[in-house]
DNA sequence: TTTTGAGTTGTTCGA
DNA sequence: GTCGAACAACTCAAA
């Protein structure tokens, strides 16, 4: 075997098999070492039973076993990537280091400051395209200009479309993987310094196994997306969003599966797959948006920020029922069904006049599937401080919703248990039932609505129209 | 340069 | 209960 060798840095692309970066490298003809690093900086603020960790644990212990069925090992450290990366590859004799872009400004930073490092020193940090279909300026409008509406945007996309760009990119990992010096296993996440129970409560198949099994059966149901992908206690969506979001999926194979049988529900899923590239693309041009509204008259929207409203919202303990369940299911899973965070969201900001930013905040300490250019995009949208505010459109009913998309309450009985008596009308707004079942007291057993809608939605309107 | 058509996901009101 | 119109005005993107 040749003594040169060359790096591959698995970050959010945990698979071996579909991976842009990792297949530069296997064609590079060198041998390639494969690391992943646990990010102290990242792992600094996330509280002892994150879910996310025990995602990408299980993630890696299938990849690193992947790897050494073909004869590599996944390495691994433990530190500042900015650090350990430079170091790695010196210590490996590595003539370059190849990666898979991210968008996030802290990932860009992140990634300039290991290139300049490698520089210094040796190779050189190879990005590439993996995360996305199209990236950066690919996709701009005819004044050379990044889409900040989403239709347009769309159409661009799919009018730019082929199927070359997503195709499998793979070769052979077999005899392409440098020999490992040493099999060292992965620390468990209690060496990491956390809670080895955190996968309690996490219903979604874990690693790429797990991201395959959940695709297959998607497969079966995607002709019906379109029509049950909004009723939260329907099993109408994919669940393949954390796979997304850590790479154990690659988001070839998920175009790839929205255009093997054409169909509505194929149809939609494709444009849910689009908004979540308009959204990286948005925050790739825009960074701003993780501090500020995308829209300038926005920017300084007096919200009077009740701390104990928001921490009603976070306990899910308002008194609208179907807010109530949707926070219960974030905090019991990681996991929120796609409508329930338009309501959600729509009640914190326009309902309990809290700043976005406060719930951006919250969903991003506890979705497993959290991304940050989706979710500040959503919030943005919700708070209609985004790339298209419409503020009059955009006050959701959180009673009418819940009549629309949980008619018979199956979903709030889940997770509001104290309600399971109350029959299919009253649940959706105790407080104006004529008669609830005997024993229940509205204000013992559950709370009353903590503000009155009609009220604040009149407030909200205020609020944004005064700028 | 000017014009034109359009803009994820809703709600409310009145007939 | 159902249905259509109003809700405001503006900016974006393309012709």
């Amino acid at each position: 075997m040749s003594q040169a060798s060359v790096l591959m840095w698995f970050r959010r692309d945990l698979r071996a098999s579909d991976n842009a970066a990792l297949n530069a490298a296997l064609r590079s003809g060198s041998g390639v070492h494969c690391v992943f690093v646990f990010d102290r900086r990242t792992l600094a603020s996330l509280p002892p039973d994150d879910k996310r960790l025990a995602f990408i644990h299980a993630a890696l212990a299938e990849l690193q076993q992947t790897l050494r069925d073909a004869g590599g090992e996944l390495l691994w450290r433990d530190g500042d990537p900015v650090h350990e990366i430079p170091a790695l590859a010196r210590e490996l004799g590595c003539s370059g280091v190849y990666a898979n872009r991210d968008y996030e400004p802290y990932a860009r930073q992140r990634d300039a400051e290991v290139a300049t490092q490698l520089a210094a020193n040796l190779g050189q940090l190879q990005l590439y395209k993996d995360t996305v279909i199209f990236e950066q300026e690919q996709l701009l409008t005819g004044q050379g200009k990044p889409y900040t509406v989403y239709t347009p945007y769309m159409k661009r996309w799919r009018q730019s479309f082929h199927p070359a760009l997503a195709t499998e990119a793979s070769t052979a990992l077999r005899g392409a993987l440098a020999t490992p010096a040493a099999l060292r296993p992965l620390p468990t996440l209690a060496e990491l310094g956390f809670g080895e129970a955190s996968l309690a409560g996490l219903r979604v198949q874990t690693g790429r196994s797990g991201a395959l099994v959940l695709l297959d059966d998607f497969h079966r149901r995607i002709a019906h997306y379109k029509t049950l992908r909004d009723f939260p206690a329907v099993k109408g969506v994919s669940y393949l969003s954390a796979h997304l979001r850590f790479g154990t999926l690659s988001v070839r194979e998920a175009v790839r599966a929205a255009l093997a049988e054409p169909s509505e529900g194929a149809e939609c899923w494709l444009n849910e797959l689009i908004w979540r590239e308009f959204y990286q693309q948005l925050l790739w041009h825009f960074p701003a948006v993780t501090r500020e509204s995308f829209k300038p008259e926005y920017r300084e929207l007096p919200f009077p920020n009740d701390a104990a409203l928001f921490e009603a919202w976070c306990q899910g303990r308002t008194g609208y029922p179907l807010v109530d369940a949707a926070m219960r299911q974030l905090n019991h899973s990681g996991y929120m069904h796609n409508r329930l965070r338009m309501i959600a969201a729509s009640f914190l900001v326009k309902d309990l006049l809290v700043d976005w930013r406060w719930g951006e905040a919250y969903f991003a300490q506890k979705l497993l599937d959290f991304d940050l250019a989706a979710n500040n995009g959503g919030w943005q949208w919700a708070a209609s401080t985004g790339c298209d505010a419409q503020p009059y459109f955009r006050i959701f009913n959180p009673v009418t919703q819940s009549e629309k998309f949980d008619a018979k309450g199956q979903f709030i009985r889940r997770y509001v248990p104290e309600l399971a008596a109350l029959d299919d009308k009253a649940i959706h707004a105790p407080w104006l039932a004529k008669a609830l079942p005997a024993g229940f007291v509205l204000g013992r057993d559950y709370p009353a609505p903590i503000v009155d809608h009609a009220a604040q939605r009149a407030a909200a309107l205020q609020l944004f129209a005064r700028t």
